[in-house]
DNA sequence: TCCAATTCTTGATCTATATCAGCAAGTGAA
DNA sequence: TTCACTTGCTGATATAGATCAAGAATTGGA
């Protein structure tokens, strides 16, 4: 609900922007009645885009919003004490960033745009606030902080236990996923992340990145063409991930 | 506030379980309004002790409250398609559980006893309700789950960044925060777990963290008895795992 | 549109850690 | 106390994936 598509705040004092956005039954999943998601709508603040590269926020800033992904896409990363970068996480649009903020009222991590991208912020002593009248609002936020700790873990199973091939299957299924659930093709989709990011996020070097990726290719279970994928034989990339058991299939948001 | 030390739940009406409880200030770090306290330790259901290996619950069993360890250790893990265990956390006297299973309605891992454990459990749907009445206990609810999301985050750095002499040393020194922190000496401890669980949650097979710490041993960080450890040279272990950044320094609740 | 800078791919080699194996030390049941 | 079983330690060897290196393909700015 937190998501909007128009980009003019104002067009309308009647119908919330929340209302009409495609993205509404992903970002809060909620069924809100309409007056509700009226008040929701009214906290939002919609801000200009991203360029590419531009942060979002950074490591230690004060804390005081958090960001649903309207378009694009945004990737949040730790510098760690040897002056890496760790990437921990890449959010799609409807996927919400920057709950790891509350508890230090400091965003622990940076969040940098991959591409062009849009964001509604929702300040979070509002939300807060909101949330005590809209008893469904609480259990919204509640869940979805459930579901990131959930798919948390499920992403240290596979830093933890997983092979290379198994780690880069998982990748390319859990966006497969992600893309399927806001109506795009569970096949065919782009990847906004460079190889380099996508080892960082995986424990894995580029160049095993790129191997694993051809070789999938050359055995005929994806295509890739550049940063343009297609999962072309699904039930065998499945068996490579093991049907997993939690978190209902490591689906984010 | 969810903890008691006193066994008998029925000693007096009028003066809470949780108010005497030690360890109430970390349990759910609030300072909330006496009344309000009360408000909370009448929700809050003390279970009989688990016995080293009973399980808490269940990976799939219907979620209907979190737990907070009062005494003991337990640890969570999921069982992967492989059938493998992967644990996925340890959890000390004070900390909670099961936060992740709100999101599906379903505990999406188990809950193990590692020695003789006693919990209080707290029924989320009642802690929820007195949430909406009781706004800083909200807003403590959301600050943990933050935690645990960005303590989570790091375990993700750990498990893709750091290798084995880091990870072990991350694993000690975060017990030993976590034992300081409730008031209990931060150099020398014992380990609840085997070190088959240390492997099995840092990513490392047992010989490996054997090894380890006999290395340690050998050049005088650790003093190390079987499952007593003593931190001998806490700077350079300190400077082993890298004073980190993020997430005030890895401590878990 | 061209050039410089990234990013990607592929091959050759190296290494940290897994795996295998055998023994020692605990632990618990009878 | 003994026996069976688990847990921990250490050495030898194997290997997945890192690192090094170099060329090809993209990308982006002027």
């Amino acid at each position: 609900m937190a998501i909007s598509n128009s980009n003019n705040r104002f067009s309308s004092k009647l119908t919330s922007q929340c209302q009409n956005c495609s993205l509404s039954a992903l970002c809060l999943p909620i069924a809100l009645a309409d007056e509700d998601v009226n008040r929701l709508d009214q906290i939002i603040e919609r801000k200009r885009p991203l360029k590419k590269g531009e942060l979002l926020f950074h490591q230690g800033e004060e804390f005081d919003s958090v960001f649903a992904v309207r378009t694009g896409t945004l990737k949040t990363f730790n510098i760690t004490n040897s002056g890496e970068e760790q990437i921990t996480g890449f959010y799609c649009p409807s996927e919400l960033v920057g709950l790891s903020g509350i508890d230090e009222n400091h965003y622990p991590v940076s969040a940098k745009a991959l591409e062009t991208t849009t964001v509604c912020e929702i300040p979070f002593s509002h939300l807060e606030q909101l949330s005590s009248q809209i008893p469904s609002l609480k259990h919204q936020l509640f869940r979805l902080m459930s579901r990131k700790i959930c798919d948390d873990q499920q992403m240290m199973v596979l830093l933890g236990k997983k092979n290379a091939d198994e780690k880069v299957a998982s990748f390319l299924l859990n966006l497969s996923h992600r893309f399927k659930k806001r109506g795009y093709s569970a096949t065919a989709f782009r990847l906004s992340m460079s190889r380099g990011e996508i080892g960082n996020y995986l424990g894995l070097a580029v160049e095993t990145v790129s191997r694993v990726m051809t070789r999938f290719q050359k055995n005929g279970l994806i295509d890739v063409d550049g940063k343009e994928i297609s999962i072309i034989d699904m039930a065998e990339m499945e068996k490579l991930v093991g049907a997993s058991s939690e978190c209902a299939t490591i689906e984010h948001v």
